[in-house]
DNA sequence: CGCAGCCTTGACCATTATCAACGCTGGTGG
DNA sequence: CCACCAGCGTTGATAATGGTCAAGGCTGCG
């Protein structure tokens, strides 16, 4: 129950420390609006939950029960077709909030990619969370604007940029969101595989392969290993994303 | 300043009665979640504003100052890209809000497509105007909320739909927003032009043209005018939408 | 050591973009 | 009042980006 609180990351330092690359706001986490009695109170309703890799936190079509707050470990959140196409909508860190849905059902589908830990808070609870945490809807609502900026961002980047502009942009935009994972400047950590990479950004792992390795061999990536990515030449790969070539 | 509570349609009836085609939520305009006493207090501080077709409501990059209350007319909000290319992200009409963003400065824009009324706020007093009706916030989380499960159901769109798939998606979600314009059983008004369409769904002026034409000559839809279709076959274009084929 | 799963690479194909020509329509000026 | 023009939309021919199908390689685990 502690754990909201305590989580390394999502209240801490660093998550303070850097602006986001897309609107230039400082990165968010509904802790760090709130101050220490407000997160003591709401972790009272909090309830320690955590998922094994491919497991899912949320499921299309269910009744809208829960909101997770993530406190470790990596999520991917998708919506299907009815024949098996699948766009992930983006993916979750430490510190990021899961589950916000108007209606009574979830309109996505949310599994963890990693094993991930999160707290638990029951919807039904969520009126009485407000009236002990007024500031808490500030700070949701502060995450729903910010996530609704990187929503027009993705949809700029899906309706209108190449596979190499899109893959140039994922790779510049990943880090910030992933700040639990302390990395060495230029180094990206990629914890989902080329198949989620490929439904995130609207392409095929054939595809995200192909430019990965073309970027390679131009020198503006190195792979340290498939997880792994050093971007060699930042400034390069930003002209890439935004197409300013 | 009577506007914002005079709207005919934003705070009327028939938005009410309509629920929404992605989320089940009841459509919702901020208007429509506040009582008779906020919006008035709200209307004390609205100024009412005018913008020929064409005319910016909000650029790019400026300073953040205003959030609008659209009262008639249609807007697109989009993206560019240095080079010009275009991802408008959503279509606002009458009963919308705008405007709302993290940070300083605006990170979209947002244009008139017709000519628009609108209750402009000064976002310095926004601080005054949620003390004033603390109701307000709720309903804002609740629209952002909602426009975020729309962005999730365009980035499938736009990620993994076919031409065929979008044109017809879009044809059966346009008349849920534009709620203001009645009309009848099937007649979908297109206040856009065709490169509105396209930049809005990701494809060219060409391939929009050729897929009206096609579902035309197969007899799903009817092009009464270069500005209004009639759906003949609502559930066909429906599988058609979704894949199901 | 072997197998399963994921990734990469190659050859070919299809959808959609691009380029180009033509048509419609509404507004304007003779 | 009619004709012309500009702008938008449609249609056709061709091209290219990225998808599909297929084969082979790497890696980590049992």
């Amino acid at each position: 129950m502690i754990e909201l609180r305590s989580m390394p990351t999502a209240c801490g330092e660093r998550r303070r420390d850097q602006a986001c690359s897309q609107c230039g706001a400082r990165a968010l986490s509904i802790c760090n609006s709130l101050d220490g009695a407000d997160l003591q109170r709401l972790d009272a309703l909090a309830e320690r939950a955590s998922f094994a890799a491919g497991e899912a936190l949320i499921r299309e079509g269910d009744e809208a029960r829960n909101v997770f707050n993530i406190t470790s470990g990596s999520v991917r959140v998708f919506k299907l077709l009815a024949d098996g196409r699948r766009q992930i909508t983006g993916f979750l860190f430490a510190g990021d909030f899961v589950g916000l849905a108007t209606g009574d059902t979830y309109v996505f589908s949310a599994e963890a990619i990693e094993p991930v830990t999160a707290c638990r808070f029951r919807k039904a609870e969520y009126r009485n969370m407000i009236r002990e945490c007024p500031s808490l809807e500030t700070a949701l609502l502060e995450r729903a604007t910010h996530e609704l900026a990187a929503a027009q961002n993705q949809m700029l980047l899906l309706g209108r940029k190449t596979a190499t502009e899109r893959i140039a942009s994922f790779l510049l935009d990943l880090p910030a969101h992933d700040l639990a994972r302390p990395m060495p400047a230029g180094h990206v950590h990629l914890p989902m595989s080329r198949s989620e990479i490929a439904d995130y950004l609207g392409l095929t792992i054939e595809t995200v392969s192909r430019v990965l390795s073309r970027l390679k061999t131009q020198g503006l990536l190195k792979l340290a290993s498939l997880n792994e990515v050093v971007v060699m030449q930042p400034r390069k790969l930003r002209a890439l994303a935004e197409g300013d070539i």
